[in-house]
RNA sequence: UGCCCGAUGGUGUAAUUGGCAACACGCUUGAUUUUGAUUCAAGAAAGUCCAGGUUCGAGCCCUGGUCGGGCAACCA
């Protein structure tokens, strides 16, 4: 029971660390930048910051990177909280680059003292002109060789408002002719008369990602400051700031970013789909967001249960949501409660069974569990089951009812298909069945062995019901290769929504509670249902072989 | 044309650091089952991108290729 899991390339590097005493304790941190929702790319990483700090016994910093006031807001800082703590962790300090505004503009005034920062006066178009290309040097600067004094005393008047947005900016002063884009003279502030969301209108310049980021992990004194592959290029000048400003050395490491099959990781696109209505909002159930898996049924545990199945590495990677959905069932067939519900409705007529009469049946809440415990629910002449439980003319493997044949109701009687009754244009109005009495759950003494077990509901108890069915949100497998439009391949289909008939007891539902619907899968009740209009969300269908049988023909 | 990452069953991760390529999902088959679920058992599936080299021995080391990804926002 004790098998060793094999340490990922990050628990290998943090032990190393540990083991040769770099450190005595770890320090991570998830650096958000509030301007969207949190995604399921966002849990990989929360699990594995918080992670390796729960592991190795350090902490770890909920910091949010705003230092760019124009399109970050309060809102976005609640939500990403309120995701993180729903998930299951909870952060040493809440943070925020902002609170750095003061120290940052320090760390500035020492770059330029040091001659390595810059007051240019070029406009965006010339900068990016003279950047060069990836395979082409850049060209310098015509302000690049300004007196220190001039630097201060510029870069002072841009702190107090003195110019307009954009005309002026402060750059490091590296290489323009560096092989890594990343080090010619990199932008470390910029002018924008903006409000933030924080700070109000006390700053009119803000700094860069690059001049923020790496200086809070060594203000936070964050040993290991992990992110996605695509900075790796920017650990160039992370180190760089570091060295000549003299600062903790916190260390940068990448890894690969997880991709999922049938959905989109990016937070500009799913943007897009809110603004553009192609579903109800951040939180519609079909999002990879952590609000609409969460609305969709999905538990924190099973989450965690999946960013840990999925592994940590540096190659790209494209992860089959059948993962998700296994680890979703396996945490859910444990503890969600057993209801029945008919999705389209065949009535049943029991034509041995006293009309008027009916009783309660009890049957379990939790099968498998020790201490199982049981609901009740009606029982009567007239039921409905599911139109696909019946056949007329059934193909040789299939053990519902048709003609003749017996199934048992699961917790009640077994039935006997009698006589189909239809209507004039040959389409079945009922089917009417005899019932076992002997054959009561529980106290069967009829010795009948039945193939199928249907699930059913009694006719005159029945509640009606909504139910959200959902599918995957794009019909393609990888949209990360997909050239074109991706709102092009929008599955049609993500949204069904059904009207059904529940047992009674569903009518007691609970916001926190998960339900299996027997045959049918995982729901729990949406933030839309009232106590007079149930509307329950699919959150994942059952394993259905029957299904693949039936496929085959 | 430059720089930087990466490459192991269908998918994702391992391989005690040079010693018979393993685990999970998925797939197939069987058993159990009052959910065609769950559970249990068995099985198919890669010889590690290619070519050389070092070595008794290479998925791991070296050389050269190939392929995939990233890098030129006053975004993060």
């Amino acid at each position: 029971m004790t098998e060793e899991k094999s340490l990922n390339f990050l628990e290998e590097i943090v032990e190393n660390d540990l083991k040769a005493g770099r450190y005595t304790s770890i320090t991570t941190r998830f650096p958000p930048e509030p301007n969207g929702y949190l995604h399921l790319g966002h849990a990989k990483s929360i699990c594995l910051n918080f992670g390796l700090a729960l592991k190795y016994g350090g902490k770890t910093n909920l910091r949010f990177d705003d230092t760019n006031p124009v399109t970050e807001e309060t809102e976005y800082v609640d939500n990403i909280k309120n995701d993180v703590a729903w998930l299951g962790f909870s952060w040493a300090n809440e943070l925020y680059a902002s609170d750095y505004f003061p120290q940052l503009y320090e760390f500035a005034l020492k770059l330029i003292r040091k001659g390595l920062a810059y007051v240019d006066d070029s406009t965006s178009e010339e900068i990016a002109a003279s950047k060069g290309t990836p395979t082409s040097p850049g060209k310098d600067s015509p302000y690049r060789n300004r007196s220190v004094e001039e630097n201060l005393t510029l870069f002072e008047q841009m702190k107090a408002g003195k110019f307009k947005d954009g005309e002026r900016v402060l750059r490091a002063k590296v290489d323009m002719a560096h092989t890594n884009m990343h080090m010619r003279d990199p932008i470390l502030y910029r002018i924008k008369h903006a409000h933030h969301h924080r700070t109000g209108d006390t700053w009119c310049i803000y700094p860069m990602y690059d001049f923020a980021h790496g200086q809070s992990d060594s203000i936070e004194q964050v040993t290991h400051s992990i992110c996605t592959l695509e900075f790796v290029p920017h650990r160039e000048l992370y180190n760089w700031f570091i060295e000549k400003l003299e600062i903790f050395p916190s260390r940068q490491y990448e890894f690969a970013r997880l991709n999922m099959t049938h959905t989109l990781m990016s937070k500009r696109k799913l943007l897009q789909l809110v603004n553009e209505g192609h579903v109800s909002g951040w939180d519609d159930p079909r999002m990879p967001t952590l609000s609409g898996v969460r609305r969709r049924g999905y538990t924190p545990e099973s989450i965690r249960d999946f960013c840990d199945r999925v592994g940590v590495a540096k190659r790209d990677n494209l992860i089959d949501i059948s993962l998700l959905e296994f680890c979703v069932r396996e945490h859910l067939n444990k503890v969600s409660l057993r209801r029945m519900v008919v999705f389209d409705p065949l009535k049943i007529v029991l034509i041995n069974y006293p009309e008027g009469k009916s009783e309660m049946l009890r049957s379990e809440n939790t099968p498998g569990e020790e201490g199982v415990t049981y609901r009740e629910m009606p029982f009567s002449r007239e039921l409905y089951i599911e139109k696909d439980d019946f056949m007329e003319n059934p193909p040789k493997k299939y053990f519902r009812l048709a003609p003749g044949q017996m199934v048992r109701l699961k917790s009640a009687y077994i039935i006997k298909c009698e006589e189909v009754v239809k209507g004039s244009d040959g389409t079945i109005l009922e089917v009417r069945c005899s019932y076992i009495p002997e054959s009561k759950s529980g106290s069967d003494t009829s010795g009948i062995q039945v193939k199928g077990t249907l699930h059913w509901v009694s006719a005159n108890h029945a509640v009606p019901a909504e139910v959200r069915i959902y599918d995957r949100l794009f019909t393609v497998e990888d949209l990360g290769t997909l050239e074109g439009d991706f709102r092009d391949h929008l599955n049609p289909q993500s949204l069904v929504i059904k009207r059904v008939y529940a047992e009674p007891e569903l009518g007691k539902a609970a916001p926190d509670e998960r339900f299996q619907f027997l045959r049918m899968g995982y729901y729990c009740l949406d933030p839309d249902s009232k106590p007079d209009k149930l509307i329950f969300n699919q959150t994942v269908t059952l394993r259905d072989m029957w299904a693949k049988e039936a496929k085959k023909g």
